[in-house]
Formats: C-alpha cells, sequence, structure tokens
DNA sequence: ACGTAAGCGAGACGGTACGTCGCGTCTTACC
DNA sequence: GGTAAGACGCGACGTACCGTCTCGCTTACGT
C-alpha cells in the first residue's frame, strides 16, 4: 500500500500506472463522486480485488494521484521564484497555469460544481504557502500571523484559485499569456508595495 | 413535492421543518456526504418512506434547504448596497458575515474539505452578481464582458468566500467588524477607483 | 429473522417458502455444500440482498428447513409407539422409511459422501431418543446410563440410520415393507426380550 | 503430485510431513471444513504457492493423509481376522478401538457434528468388507447379495462405527477393553450362529 | 566437491462468493 | 390524504480465499 515509486516490482508500477490513469480519464469524463471502483478496475484492465490490494478506496486512490500531480507543480515553482526579479512571478503564474492546463478536464471537473471539496483545499492550502512564501521573500512589513496578513494571504490565494477555475471552465481555452498578466497585475495591486509601506 | 411555504397542510410542514432542521443539524455534525436518509429521518422523528414523500433524496432536500438560505441573505444586501455610500458596502459586509455566522456550524461545514462543492459554487455565483452590481454602481470604466472584469470579478468574488470560509474555520470567533473592515479595504485597493481613472 | 409461521406477513411467508423449495431442489441436484447463495436466490427468484433479510446464511436456512423436516417426522412416530403392540414397532418403522421417501432426493444426498454431517448427527440424536423411549417401554431390565446400555442405544441408532441411508442409495428403490420387515427383525435380535431376561 | 515415500528429494518429504501434520493438529482444534490453506502454510511453515505444489487443494491432502491412516488400520485387523477363533473377533475389535484412539482427537472431530460425510463414508465403507468377510468365514448361510444380508451388512458396519464415533465423544475415555466387549456381545447377538442355521 | 536442476519463499494477480449497507419503490393498515 | 411500518429489488461496497503465475534464491543430488 506504500507509495514508493522507484525500486517496486514492475508489475506493481503498471498496475498502479493503470489505474492513476484510469481515475484521471474518468473523472474527466464524468466527475469523481459518481465513480465506482468497477469502472476504475474495468478501464485498467486489472480485477476489482487487485484494486483493493493497491488502495484503500477510491478516495485513496485520488490523494495519492492528487500527491503526484502536485509534486509536478511544486518544484519548478519553487525554483522560479528563488529569483527576485518581477519578472519571476509572473513566470511563476504561466508555469502554474501550463501545468494546470496539461490536465485541464481533471482539473476543470475537480474544481466544478461537481467537484471535490477536498481537493481544492488542498490546492488552496498549497497556493497560500506560496504567496506566502512570496510575501516574506519580497519582505512586506506585514506582522506574519496578524489578523490582516492571513486575511490577505487566504483572499489572494482563494482569488488565485477562483480564477484558475474560471478559466477552466471557459468553452474556447484562453491564451495562459494573458490570464497570467492579468493576475499579475490583480497580485501587483493587492500586494503592498513593499518601498511604499 | 413542490415547495410552498403558505398555504400547505399543517402536518406537511411540520415534517419539512422537522427535516429541514434534521439535516441542518447533522450537517454540522458530520458534514453532509455522509449523511444517509435514514439519519435525517430518524433525527426529525419521520419515517423513511415519507422523507421520500417530500423530497426526492438528500440533494434535493439539501437544495431546498439551500435557497431557503440564500433567499434570507440576498434582500437585505440588495437594499444596502442602493445607497451610494462609501458606508454602505461595509455594512453589506457586515451583513453578509453575520448572516453567515447565524448558521456558522452549518456553513463551516459546506465549505471546508468535507464540504459541498455544488453548495460553494452557488454562493460563489451569487457573490459574483453582487460584486458584478457593485462595479456597475461605481460606474467602474471597464467594459463589461471584457477578459479584463471577468478575471477580476471572479477574484474578488472568489477571495471574498475563500476569506468567509477562513473565518469560520477559526477556533475561537473573530469579531465580524475587524473581518469586514479588512476586506473592505482589500476591495478599495483592487477596485480601480472611478474619479481616478 | 424469527421463524414463526402462523401469523406473518403474506410477502415474508412466500419468499421464505421459495427459499425452502428452492434449497430443498438444489440440494437434490448438487449436494449442500456447493451451493451459493446466489443459486438459492436465483431458483426462488428474489434478490439475493432479500436472502440476508430472513436468513444469516445458508447454514442458518438449512437448519430451519430441517427442523420444519423433522416436525413432520416426529409427532405420528410418538402417536404409533403408544400402542403396546408388536405390530406398532413395524408400523412406526415403515412410516419413518415413508416420510424419508418422501424427500427421497434430499435424504440420498444430506445422507451421502457429499452429505452434510450435522444433518446425520441431527437425525441420529432423533432416532437415538425414539429407541430410548422404546426400550423403557418395554421395560427392559438394563439399568438406564449404563455403558451397556448407551452402546446398545447407539448401535441400534446408528445401525438404523445406515440402512436408511442404504435404502436411499439404491439405484431403483425398494419397497418399504420389505425393508421395514427386515428392520424389525434386526430389532427383535438385538433388543433383549424382555420376558426372558 | 504422486504419493510415492520412499525414494523422494528430502525437501520434499519434509514438506509433506509438515503438511500432514499441520492438518491433522488443525483438525483437532477446528474441524476440517473451516481450514483454509494459508493455515495449514502457515502452521507447516512452508509457503501457500508451496502447498499448491504438493497437493490440488485440502481436500487432496485429506484423502491421502487418510489413505495412510487406514492402511495403518487394514493389514493388522486382516491378519488377526485369519484366525478362526471366536478370540480372534474380540481382539481384532481391541485393535481397532486402540488404533482409532491413537488419534482419537483427529477421529473425534472427523466423526463429529462438524466432521466430514466422506470421510465417515469412507470408514464405513471399509467397515462393511470386514463384516463382510467375517460372514462368509463363518461360512454363514445367508446368500450374498440377499436384500438381508445387504440389510445386515450395513446396520452392523454403521452401528460399529457409530458406537466408535459414541466412544470419542464421551469426556473421560473409557477402556478399550469394555466397549470391545460390548460390541462382541452386540456382533454375537445378532450375527446368526451358523450352527445353529 | 561441486554444478545444476529442483524445491522453495515471496507475493502479484484474476477470480468468485461473501455478508453488509444504502438507495428508492412499493404495499398495507391506521388516523 | 398524510403517516408508520417494513418488505423488496437493486447495486456497490470491502473482505476473504481460492488457484495460478512469475521471479530469484537456496539446497539436495548425481556425477
Amino acid at each position: 500500500m506504500s507509495s514508493q515509486t522507484g525500486e517496486m516490482d514492475l508489475r506493481v508500477r503498471r498496475t498502479r500506472l493503470a489505474l492513476r490513469n484510469a481515475l484521471l480519464s474518468l473523472i474527466e469524463e464524468k466527475g469523481f463522486d459518481s465513480i465506482i471502483v468497477q469502472e476504475i478496475a474495468d478501464r485498467a484492465m486489472i480485477n476489482r480485488g487487485t484494486f483493493y490490494k493497491h488502495y484503500r478506496d477510491k478516495y485513496d486512490l485520488l490523494e495519492q494521484t492528487m500527491q503526484e500531480l502536485l509534486s509536478e507543480l511544486s518544484a519548478p515553482v519553487a525554483t522560479l521564484l528563488q529569483v527576485p526579479e518581477d519578472q519571476a512571478v509572473l513566470d511563476a503564474l504561466v508555469h502554474w497555469l501550463e501545468q494546470v492546463a496539461r490536465y485541464a478536464s481533471f482539473y476543470r471537473m475537480m474544481l466544478g460544481r461537481s467537484g471535490n471539496a477536498a481537493f481544492a483545499a488542498h490546492l488552496l492550502r498549497y497556493l497560500e504557502t506560496i504567496v506566502a512564501e512570496e510575501y516574506r521573500r519580497q519582505r512586506i512589513k506585514q506582522r506574519p500571523g496578524t489578523l490582516e496578513e492571513s486575511i490577505n494571504l487566504r483572499f489572494i490565494a482563494a482569488g488565485f484559485l477562483g480564477v484558475t477555475a474560471w478559466w477552466l471552465e471557459q468553452k474556447q481555452p484562453l491564451p495562459v499569456r494573458d490570464v497570467a498578466t492579468q493576475l499579475h497585475a490583480l497580485l501587483k495591486t493587492i500586494m503592498p508595495d513593499p518601498k511604499a509601506s
């Protein structure tokens, strides 16, 4: 049941990959809630019993799949933001949107009205961390832990996630760059200029 | 199965009220998803079969309950915002938070990680409408339907909802006024000053 | 889950009867062990889930069915043996064999090599009681509870059951009367003549 | 999968012995039916897969184990009965009971209410052969194959097995000699005296 | 004594059946 | 007509064993 990726039995890795992909494609088609384990197993072309050898239930599979997607996001964003340039933030935004776009239908479903609150909460928490770090990086003179700061952090993270969801909802896809630019503008407006404060 | 409130059989109104309250209290205790119809019926002290005489399923009951809560919100907010004063916006914010606070545990659950995406989407849509009207009221010089405007609207509405959820998550309740003030400040920062533009 | 026969819901009685008959016919065809619950339900044309509303598992159903069959046996045999005639014993034997013959295929299976030990033990115990009563009726001068008596009782009951099983195993059915007569002869040989002792 | 004992690989013999003993001890503890292959393997301290290298399933293992036990019985009994003395029969009875006693808990389980019909049938068949030979040895004037003879044979064999099971059921073990004597008496009563007929 | 085929441990996998749970529908009888 | 009581069909759940199948390691046997 553990999730090491490296040194495992080939069959195990094959099976888990198949399950992961089955889940993703099913979510794209009909959302998460209405999926039943038999469907996942069918699509992955493994036996239902085998599913339970690897995951406790469909929520467990979702959890682990989520972790993997998130870890594809985290590292590069962190790297980008190490450069203290204004450009870095824009790059990070672009990277975020592009990454989301890679699994667009998946994220659209998970963030939509028949989506999954836990998933959104997970992403939200992640975004909050990023924004918090950015605050610190810009040495913004808000005492951490302040009421003011907490509210601002959550406001930005939630707004950010909201716009991402909005972007995914559009019938015809809007260019990443345009959305990133507008988000960047919003962030600059809302994040107090360190020199000015 | 219809939802008129006024002229119905007394027994019917009693039954529906009991079901509504049962649902609310159960959501506060364990969230919506894990609730089963039998529990609602038990707590409402009615027969399970009777439940189905009134509602298609638990989602139907939630839907109708949701509508009722929302309609308690809408009217006053609309009224408040008719006054073209800066103060009006703050009042509206205060009213929103107070209203949410009346059913704090309910909203906390529905907006939390084991919450319900449809519910959140519903609220989000409502907030977006309010913010859009406010934009129009302030005659902000953004061409409606623009990319820019759509993004800003969603950003603000989502940020707003995010902060509300954050507020509900706090162990010890923060004063409505403080949160409203900070939100007001954020809104003033982010909504372009009509005179300046 | 209780087994009252009288005052129950009509549907319940219909369902249980169907299950009982399904079980009996299935046992005749393939023995008890290899039967699965789904088969019983299929043949009784009820849903598998409903089966579990009435019986804990297939063993429970067997148990209760067994009780019913046995109670069809007991009463008349007891009555017959109340007459202190030699003829009475023969009559009882005939009745026993005839009763078994009514469900011949069922008993054949349950007493055969793919049969069920618990069932055989059940019958054996019943026969032992009958024989013990007969001993008492004939005022046989064996101190009850003696080693001698216990062994004799068991020997007769087991021999009796063995012959019944043997009779059922025959391809072409032997006349009840012949078998009963021979058994009667054996019993007279083995049961010490009260006058002689 | 074959069962030669002599010339096999040491490891194979070790493994099979371990499995046989594991089976026997498990049967003593909980009867045969409820045993699962994993348990046998665990107790024998071999891998479950290895079990299937040697036996088709647990019934196969039982079968072979049974054969071994039976062959320990047969030979001496046959020998004893060659002597045409009355004493020989008693000796054979004693030997039978003693042999059964060596694996008392095993036989107790296999012949008890949670026992195995196939096993009992097996023993019964064996006993029937013995009794049949004894009939022949005593030149009893019953035409073989008669209804009368068949019934008597089965009656005696079944009675015999029944008493053996009864003996095993007793909490405190009764002396072999007493039971053998009583059985002997029964046999003499029931088997028609050749001289007299 | 040693190389090699066999035995074996470890464990993934496809199956089948289990007993349970929750759903939504229905019927009967009561008020 | 609104309810209570509860049987029923249905479908999914998570679990338990089954028998089969690699894959390497280890060990007894034959030369």
